[in-house]
DNA sequence: GTAATAGTGTCTCTTAGACAATATGCT
DNA sequence: AGCATATTGTCTAAGAGACACTATTAC
């Protein structure tokens, strides 16, 4: 059953991160242009090697990619799934592990222009206007589906807004990604219930109209989960 | 970013399966006592390595596996997560890309006395009473909330029984894996409403008392989601 | 008849969903 | 005042959950 030759049989293995973050235009994912074969000049996810040497585990390696690629510290991050055949990359067997990150929306200015090979492109549907290298794209769709199938029935949205942040700007988040609209006064009920954010003391968004509190994720809580859907 | 000397980095890949079938006696998970170091004569779930030279994708690994530990040949497979550190094997950094699979209970007792080294255990909590080796206890433990998150929702559970049975067979299964009592009434109307099973024509479990409508499931379905929970 | 389980029906209390009313700042 | 959005309240139709009733077989 143990190969002989152990290396001869390993597979490569790297991580592949879906980079989503929420724009005035909708969804956006992050792609990086490759610089070398296969696929030179291809849009592809952000992804890497794992360093044997250096990852202590697949979650870090994901975040490792996440810092190299993206800046930000510590985004959302979530796996996803993990593929792997012959023919997925032509130098050989691979194994990819497919993770999700989530970044603030303010974050997301900043990165954009920081190089001509990484740039946001707009999600339409299950996937993006140009082809992607290897299987990113099938990647990229478990992503989709994996984030609109969270967004129904836990708090994951939060995590693309800034740390502070509206009740209405929270259901705006749920209505652009769920693409419908949603009662005000059942989602601030389903809010309420769930009991993952606070008021944030004294703070208030201001504008030609009645200010708004302002709310924060309460610390210590990981992703929480509605009795049924939002 | 690439690495100089490939096969150097490259983790070691494996498959693990989390093979559970449901007995009189509950939840039942089959397990392996290893042959060889490491963690020789400890119990394991049953994997392997992947096969880069037969295998054409990770899927086809584990039915793989499945069938050479099992000797079922289509079981339910799902993939579950992949678990990769530095530390989790003693020869190495390794990923191991954990599945679940399903069997009926017809199938169970065939499999349990074929091997002194193959055996079912019991399912108690969210593990099993003997140690097992590597971070099996974690991948176990990371199917049964899998499993049993999907219990909930979905129509998974027929896949432990046989391809013909009653509502009452299928409503006691949902009820062992809950650990509750299901209302009859309400239980059927969500199998009604899903739609996943039909009668077999004059098919009927007798007993002493009333015969009861033999089901199987619908050809050609996935997975069936119910509206909110079962 | 009795026992046992299959299968269907009814009733009530909760609540999702739609809609409306009020509150509070800015210009 | 008028506008825009925040925040809270009300009403109703639908449905979940609890419970009960009828059906059909073996013995």
């Amino acid at each position: 059953m143990e190969p002989t030759d152990e290396n001869a049989l390993k597979p490569i293995a790297s991580v592949d991160l879906v980079v989503l973050a929420l724009s005035e235009h909708g969804l956006q994912v992050l792609l990086i242009r490759r610089q070398a074969d296969p696929f030179r000049g291809a849009w592809a996810l952000p992804g890497g090697w794992i360093h044997t040497d250096e990852d202590p585990d697949l979650d870090a390696a994901a975040a490792r990619v996440s810092r190299e690629k993206t800046g930000v510290e510590t985004p959302y991050l979530e796996q996803l799934a993990t593929f792997g055949s012959a023919g997925r990359d032509p130098r050989g067997w691979s194994v990819s592990v497919g993770y999700v990150a989530l970044l603030p929306a303010d974050e997301v200015a900043g990165r954009a222009a920081e190089s001509t090979d990484t740039a946001w492109h707009a999600v339409t549907g299950d996937g993006v206007a140009v082809p992607l290298a290897f299987d990113h794209a099938s990647i990229l769709r478990a992503g989709l589906i994996r984030l609109r199938a969270k967004v129904e029935y836990t708090s994951l949205p939060v995590h693309l807004l800034p740390a502070g942040f509206t009740l209405g700007e929270l259901q705006a988040v749920y209505e652009r990604i769920l693409g419908r609209r949603l009662d005000k006064s059942a989602f601030r009920k389903r809010i309420a219930e769930v009991d993952f954010v606070e008021p944030v003391p004294s703070a208030m968004r201001r504008g030609s109209n009645r200010p708004a509190q302002i709310y924060r994720v309460k610390p210590g809580l990981g992703t929480a989960f509605f009795d049924r859907t939002i």
